[in-house]
DNA sequence: AGGAGATAATTGCATAATCATATATTTTCG
DNA sequence: CGAAAATATATGATTATGCAATTATCTCCT
């Protein structure tokens, strides 16, 4: 399948077929993820939710009074996005938002009460997702995945947080 | 902030404040592949591709003739986004659709020259993107992470979640 | 001090993705 | 066998998403 053009591709740089997708971390990785968020989306439509609300309401659940824009970046959401999520989410009484004490461009936002309860709802769903994903996986390993990660988000990341 | 409610809560199931963002490995994983493929979509852009589309090419780049609906599974689209996906690369010439002999519900797919050289073209932003992210990351780190990703979809193939 | 440029958040618009449904074919099993 | 269920793909309609532009404020630099 892949015999063409080979003498013409640098032998330390190889191609996709070479690697083979089962090889291809970044492959297998949106493979994983697109199943667990999926099969999560169907659980928050029974809420109300969408993928961006719920993943701020579980940033918010962590850390509170953030910038909408720091939210972003935590949440992995557009701001776009993210600016009508927290407009349905404050509208459904789940997030609060208020100016900036300290910077009058922005907001900071912070789970309300109602808003950590739904996430509580939804996180037995989460964990009992995440459980399966890691099944037959001992700590050890499991938290050198987790080392690996962490390596691999501060590489990437453009804020230093 | 998460003192509410501790007694509550079973010992053996953490709540996520607990477990903490930068150890939750979904969370984790959905912050580094957001933000690789926001990298790669600005130059799938300039080739007309989308992210399904894109997808779809190095699935086929590696395997041809499979069923549409094999595909939605390898490239992690929905199957109707799909469709309309291979409508755009059928047009555009990139691939090539039959029906498929032995089952005339069904429709197999092929990458053609062009959408391979399509797909060359991106290939080393693709590579590069990848190699951004395991920088500092030992062949053996490595070769464990990519294990136990694969570990990872056979349970969740089991599971189907 | 006071612009030039940077940053925060929102909104308009075009595109893309999703859900539900339709059509055609195949498989299952009473 | 033949009806019911399952499977493969396509499409219609709604919703979500990303990009670009907008407004407001702040920071930096000479």
């Amino acid at each position: 399948m892949n015999e063409r053009l080979t003498a013409d591709v640098k032998p330390d740089e190889p191609r996709l077929g070479e690697i083979g997708l089962q090889q291809f971390a970044p492959y297998l990785m949106n493979r994983i993820m697109g199943r667990y968020n999926a099969s999560l989306r169907a659980d928050l439509a029974k809420l109300g939710l969408t993928t961006p609300k719920m993943r701020s309401l579980a940033v918010l659940s962590v850390v509170g009074g953030i910038q909408i824009s720091t939210l972003a970046v935590y949440a992995v959401v557009e701001q776009s996005t993210l600016s009508r999520a927290l407009d349905a989410l404050e509208t459904d009484g789940l997030v609060r938002r208020a100016p900036d004490p300290e910077d009058s461009r922005a907001t900071r936002v912070w789970i309300t009460e109602e808003g950590r309860a739904a996430f509580e709802t939804l996180w037995p769903t989460m964990r009992g997702n995440y459980e399966r994903m890691f099944a037959g996986i001992s700590d050890e390993e499991h938290a050198a995945f987790v080392a690996t990660l962490q390596k691999m988000l501060a590489n990437i990341r453009k804020h230093q947080f």
